[in-house]
RNA sequence: GCGGAUGUGGCGAAAUGGCAGACGCAGGGGACUUAAAAUCCCCUGGCCGAAAGGCCGUGCGGGUUCGAUCCCCGCCAUCCGCACCA
């Protein structure tokens, strides 16, 4: 394919560059004012105003999934989503919407510090290099973002407000009563941290005679003698506030690699090696700073509900928070004080709890192992420590672990069961604790077989588990001999023999269910369950548990409770290339350290100049390098840990509203108006429909980030929600996760793999516009789907129709004839300039059948686009395509009208051809803007067909297809269905029975 | 193992209770051309048939219905998450 099908490498940097210079694609504030001749204010009459939220047309926000900009550049799964968001943002702004369609980097990250840790070259240099590619790229695709809105997260003037919104997470609280982040001033204190003195001023002072100084120095004085009296519980005072702070600082066991010196992220993890080197990673406890998401667990999980993301989305969501309703149980460890907590799913299971296992990292553990069990339990405790996430879950076919030598008191029945420690039971998640039923849980029963230990059933299950079990022909069970010989031999139906069977099966369950190769977890109802108090014996599953829970809560011994696996956010990493914490340590007259934030007024908190980016010999981040950076005047030290890269993407899209705002992070009129509903419905406006919704409107991006991201995001939301700085509970109303593109070969693009397309290759091949659409004709915007440039060629042949609808042949030829001469070296637009248009344009009213074509060509395109078919949009214009070619005479507004439904798809192109078409008329007002020109409405009456085409069966089976009036009554319908000569055949001799009419689709007749 | 999604021609796909395969790719034939490219026109799910036409066909097996790619039940396969979460 040499031949240009046109002249696209004119076309599109000529529009390009046009609408950078006139900002047409620049969305206004309230309060903005907008230029006279922008075409905004042009369509909305607007022009020279600074309208306020109200005077706006209603907003639509769209928005992009801003990338990291890598070293190696775009790739054409990027685009994908950018292409569908700017061909919605496109048709919005056509229906009269506001559109906020911003695009920007998140540009902290790993690979700009690692380049920086070989080579020495300052992440900020690498970074800026790849965002000016990346732009490059992103803006040779015609994208219709308003670039004024820029912003990148490793800009100071961005990451001020980042840490500004830490600062608010740092000095708040979360209220269990509200159910709401507070400001830490609220938080109360219990009783025993009552302030000695309340108030300064309530110091009486005795003077001496004499004494002739101030009333202020009595106030000066009168502080200090409180502060003294206070100092003691105000230490307390701070430990209990830090210790309920949003960010606060824990012991945490991280992941850390010995090899790297460093502590890695759970997703820099893969398979329990560091994704970077493979090198092993180990579980280590260190002090890290929190992020308490956990609080927010509920609200996560409940206004799912409020939003529309896709339910598989959801779902993920949901099994990452991980709710789950059960009790807390304590059991009494014999011969001790000492109380075990666990945290169980089935109370009601309490009397077949025949042991406990603690996990290896539990803290009680010190206390209750006995002398000649502490060797062995001090050895399988390094043995666990020492295993690396992999081995973890390598060796999980196979259960470790060992007695501790104690035993505890089942609470139910006082029974004397071992303790054990073992590494299925996890630390961090419930109590680290659990009661162990092995007769209904997979796990326990695996452990228990392993160790000998008593496995007593308390559940009874149906029949039917028993049968299955039997099926199953295990050993030890009847036969399947036996029950055929109960059918022949004892005479049993076969009802019968199933009975009998499960009865000896549930007689061997009850007696030796050790012998089972399988726990029953299922439902079923309580066995062997009862104590001098309470029996739940007999009770279905859910009964059971609420009376056993109820009985627990009366006696003191447990309550009911709501567990996550959500666990709160590790937020700290010990990176150079990364937001610093705004956080300084000091130490109180003890000696003990303690944190402080810093003021607003330090903020921007920059990070200092290096010119070594490696952790420290000691394993402490790279910042503690900055020895002139690290110290204060005051002596007191900074934090050295930074921010992970997820920080800066939880509230870029809050940015993108109001980017230039030195005073705030966005503006109360800003974020109103684009996140809020505040703005009005303009009536003057053609479809603006569906009405704005609170958010993000739309919000497109790949699915690797339906969890942590999108997670993350939706926490700080909140709490900024709370606090008062937002005034939605959600930021993305609706999302839609891009499917992924493969390569040619149908396998998932990859360097290693040779299959990498590179959207510049393609670009000058075929340029942008065939480039996008291509992008969206592959297949629906949420299915994977793989590369092929040949289905590239047939889009683009595609537009070269188009081209050719307008197009008059001649001047193509001399057009072509003088780009040779000039070998394109000549102007652009002079170039462009002898493109004329075909004659057969004409300026008079359409045929009833070319109307119908447009009409049912902007009908179905502006249905799809509402709906995000993309695919069946451009099929639906390339059909009218195919029909327009063939027309003598192109009435000049269906073509107009035309280009307006192509223009969102093919920006360039459609801009090029609305230009020539309107200069067939000297207009005196000038050509308007085709990006703001009104999207056209479908005409109902010009699609209504005379006669229909009714397909007729007979028994359901299609035998013939009839032309009937469009009036035609079910009466007529079903006599030109009889009459339908194709049919005759099939209704020979045979009587109609009863004759299905649909009418306008079909008539269906049914015969003996 | 658990959860979710998907399964339709040679390929990407469309139709979501009513003519299965729109549109595009690939393939075949033709027009234009000295020739090629480009463009334009026609054909193109399988089987039987000279044709007219018929039969079969949306992963597999059942069900609901006058009628099922579509709704329900049970399987199978593929992809994507999560995974000792008590």
């Amino acid at each position: 394919m040499s031949r240009r099908q046109y002249p696209f490498h004119l076309i599109e940097p000529k529009w390009q560059q046009r609408w950078e210079a006139e900002q047409t694609f620049r969305a206004w504030n309230p309060g903005d004012s907008v230029p006279a001749s922008h075409p905004f204010g042009v369509r909305h009459e607007l022009a020279g105003k600074a309208p306020a939220a109200s005077e706006l047309p209603p907003k639509f926000y769209i928005l992009d999934m801003f990338p990291y900009p890598s070293g190696a550049g775009l790739h054409v799964g990027h685009p994908e989503g950018y292409t569908a968001t700017d061909i919605l943002a496109r048709y919005r702004r056509a229906c009269g919407f506001n559109v906020l369609h911003p695009m920007g980097w998140d540009s902290f990250g790993l690979p700009a510090e690692q380049y920086a840790v070989k080579t020495g070259q300052h992440p900020r240099k690498t970074t800026e290099a790849n965002i000016a590619n990346f732009t490059r790229q992103i803006r040779s695709l015609g994208f219709s973002y308003d670039w004024t809105r820029e912003l990148a997260t490793t800009d100071p003037d961005y990451f001020k407000w980042t840490q500004w919104i830490f600062l608010q997470l740092y000095n708040s609280w979360f209220n269990p009563a509200t159910n709401k982040a507070e400001p830490i001033e609220t938080l109360t204190y219990p009783p025993e941290l009552k302030l000695v003195i309340e108030d300064w001023r309530s110091i009486t002072l005795q003077r001496n005679p004499g004494d002739n100084s101030s009333p202020e120095d009595d106030d000066e004085f009168r502080k200090a003698a409180q502060k003294a009296m206070n100092e003691e519980v105000e230490q307390s005072r701070r430990a209990y506030r830090d210790s309920k702070r949003l960010a606060y600082v824990s012991e945490a066991p991280v992941n850390w690699c010995p090899e790297l010196g460093t502590v890695l992220a759970n997703e820099e993890v893969i398979d329990g090696k560091s994704e970077v080197g493979g090198f092993p990673v180990i579980r280590k406890p260190m002090k890290q700073w929190m992020l308490r998401i956990t609080a927010f667990a509920e609200r996560l999980l409940a206004d799912l509900d409020t939003i529309e993301w896709s339910d598989s989305l959801k779902e993920m969501q949901r099994n990452w928070i991980g709710r789950s309703e059960g009790a807390l149980v304590d059991f009494q460890v014999q011969g001790s004080t000492s109380k075990i907590t666990v945290f169980t799913t089935r109370p009601d299971t309490l009397f077949g709890a025949t042991y406990m296992v603690l996990s290896p990292e539990h803290s009680l553990l010190k206390e209750i192992v006995t002398p000649e069990q502490a060797a062995a339990v001090k050895q399988y405790q390094e043995f666990a420590a020492g295993k690396s996430d992999l081995e973890r879950t390598e060796l999980s076919k196979e259960k470790t672990g060992v007695w501790t030598g104690a035993y505890a008191l089942n609470p139910v029945n006082g029974e004397q069961i071992p303790i054990w420690i073992a590494d299925y039971v996890l630390a961090s998640y419930g109590t680290g604790a659990i009661m162990a039923v092995p007769a209904h849980d997979e796990r326990d029963f695996e452990f228990a077989k392993k160790f000998d230990l008593q496995i007593r059933p308390v559940v009874l299950p149906s029949a039917d588990w028993f049968l299955e079990l039997h099926s199953e022909s295990q050993k030890h069970l009847p036969k399947q001999r036996d029950w055929e010989r109960m059918i022949e031999k004892e005479g049993l139906g076969l009802f019968q023999a199933m009975d009998k069977l499960a009865g000896q099966i549930e007689a061997m369950y009850r007696e030796k269910c050790h012998v089972f190769h399988k726990p029953f977890v299922g439902e079923g109802s309580a066995i062997e369950s009862a104590n001098g108090e309470i029996s739940i014996n007999g009770l279905p599953t859910q009964e059971a548990k609420a009376k056993i829970t109820a009985w627990l809560e009366s006696k003191g011994l447990g309550k009911k409770t709501v567990n996550f696996k959500l666990r709160d956010w590790l937020f700290s990493r010990q990176r150079y290339w990364g937001e610093p914490f705004p956080i300084v340590w000091k130490r109180d007259d003890a000696g003990n350290l303690y944190h402080e934030a810093l003021p607003e007024s330090a903020l921007p908190l920059l990070p200092p100049a290096l010119d070594d980016y490696k952790p420290t010999a000691d394993g402490q981040p790279p910042l503690a390098r900055a020895k002139d950076w690290l110290t204060l005047s005051d002596g007191s030290i900074r934090e050295t840990n930074t921010m992970p890269q997820w920080a800066g993407s939880c509230w870029y899209y809050l940015r993108y509203a109001d980017n230039k705002n030195a005073a705030a992070f966005v503006s109360p009129e800003a974020e109103g108006y684009w996140m809020g509903t505040a703005s009005s419905p303009d009536p003057k406006s053609q479809t603006p429909s569906p009405k704005p919704t609170p958010g993000v409107d739309l919000y497109v991006g790949g699915t690797e980030h339906a969890v942590l991201h999108l997670l993350y995001a939706r926490f700080w939301h909140k709490v900024l929600f709370d606090l008062g700085h937002v005034s939605t509970a959600e930021p993305f109303f609706k999302l839609v996760n891009q499917g992924l593109i493969l390569g040619e070969d149908g396998q998932k693009m990859s360097k290693s793999r040779g299959n990498v397309v590179n959207p510049d290759d393609v670009l000058k091949e075929f340029g942008a516009d065939a480039f996008r659409l291509y992008e969206m004709f592959m297949g629906p915007l949420q299915d994977v789907k793989p590369w092929n440039t040949r289905g590239v060629e047939g889009v683009y042949r595609f537009l070269g129709r188009v081209w050719r609808l307008f197009v008059d042949e001649k001047a193509e030829t001399d057009y072509e004839q003088a780009e040779t001469v000039t070998s394109g070296t000549g102007s652009a637009n002079a170039l462009l300039g002898i493109i004329k248009l075909s004659a057969a344009i004409k300026d008079e009213p359409g045929t009833p059948a070319q109307l119908k074509a447009l009409h049912a060509c902007i009908k179905k395109v502006t249905e799809d686009l509402d709906a995000l078919r993309f695919n069946t949009a451009i099929s639906t214009m390339m059909i009218f395509v195919n029909e327009a070619m063939a027309w003598p005479v192109k009435p000049w507004a269906v073509l107009r009208d035309f280009l307006l439904l192509l223009a969102p798809f093919a920006p360039h192109l459609a801009e090029e051809l609305w230009e020539k078409l309107h200069a067939l008329r000297a207009d005196p007002a000038g050509i308007p803007s085709l990006s703001y020109a009104a999207w056209p409405k479908f005409d109902p009456a010009l699609l209504v067909e005379d006669t229909l085409e009714i397909p007729v069966q007979v028994n359901g089976k299609l035998r013939d297809v009839i032309r009937v009036p469009a009036g035609a009554t079910n009466a007529e319908l079903e006599e030109a269905a009889k009459a339908a000569e194709k049919a005759q055949p099939f209704l020979a001799g045979k009587t109609v029975k009863k004759v299905i009419v649909v009418p306008k689709k079909l008539v269906n007749l049914i015969v003996a």
